[in-house]
DNA sequence: AGGTGAAATGTTATAATATTACACTAGTTT
DNA sequence: AAACTAGTGTAATATTATAACATTTCACCT
């Protein structure tokens, strides 16, 4: 079963992925219950949408989704609800692909730190305080206050890459 | 004087623009040279364009440049001169603003790392072995085969932050 | 329950960024 | 010069994102 190997951060193909969905939803229904925040069912569907796999999805097929056979949503519709979701850290904005993608560490304050696959598409999100540090210490060196980082390192996954996660 | 305290790598108002451009040119046209590519005018022109200032500029900005009053330049005119001068390490892509920066370390190979700054726009382009390392390190790690690598960290700059560099 | 103001959403139009496709030119090789 | 290739011109279109304003929904108060 899903052991949480290093290389899982890749999640596996055969993974529960109906229990991350599950766990997302629930996580940001928790922290808007919490701080006052209205998970409305619009903002509630795109995050749902967003996470239907760990790939970074565009905003246009998010709207895609979104819209009825008979009604079509407007892009105004689906980037609010990423904005809100992107300002509480329960998605995030992958800017080299122009996409985004359902955060994977909400239970601490972290920057977004990616690894993304060309072949899958999937992406990895990975703390490392050695990456937070150096950038820190840099940061301090140049005197220069962080607002916001943006760390996408693309290439091949090992799954990609192999054939299998072996 | 310009003197080359660590605080530069933002570069200072007062520094030496022209030299910066005229480096950054002859580099481009010795690196060219010796790998038998062209250089053209063209490419020449949107590389110097880009080395206007120290800020990301847009490529609709350099198309706008690159017209002359009567002759209105279409975009692939500029997005293929962009792509010969990113193919080949003289300037670098600014994901999260759309834009385009100067190659400040075309002494040697090195993934792009940047600082910039939201207030002046000023991007400065720094090299540090420890981010480099932790990012090989976690590579390796999930067995990621790295092709790309984005780090763009917004904020705001000494500068700016004190009205001086003091 | 009804009134009020703020937040959220709907809707239309448009801005900003980037690519495709095809024609033409210039430079290189034979 | 013919043939080939790389580079550029040009028109059309694709993709991503925002502005502006109308309408609806919701929380709160009376
Ligand atoms: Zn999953
Ligand atoms: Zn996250
Ligand atoms: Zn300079
Ligand atoms: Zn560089």
């Amino acid at each position: 079963m899903a052991s949480k190997k290093e290389k899982d951060l890749f999640p596996a193909a055969n993974h529960d992925h109906k229990a991350c969905i599950k766990t997302a939803l629930n996580e940001a229904e928790r922290y808007c219950r919490e701080n006052g925040l209205r998970l409305t069912e619009l903002r509630r569907r795109v995050l749902e949408l967003v996470w239907a796999s760990h790939r970074p999805v565009g905003a246009y097929d998010l709207l895609e989704k979104i819209s009825s056979n008979n009604r079509k949503a407007a892009p105004p519709t689906v980037y609010r609800s990423l904005d809100f979701l992107m300002e509480h850290g329960l998605i995030h904005r992958i800017a080299s692909l122009n996409a985004y993608v359902g955060c994977s560490h909400l239970d601490h304050h972290h920057a977004p730190r990616f690894f993304i696959c060309d072949q899958c598409g999937e992406a990895a999100e990975l703390d490392d305080p050695v990456i937070d540090d150096a950038i820190a210490r840099d940061a301090k060196r140049l005197g220069f206050r962080v607002e916001r980082q943006t760390l996408e390192i693309s290439g091949v996954c090992a799954t990609c890459e192999h054939g299998s996660t072996g």
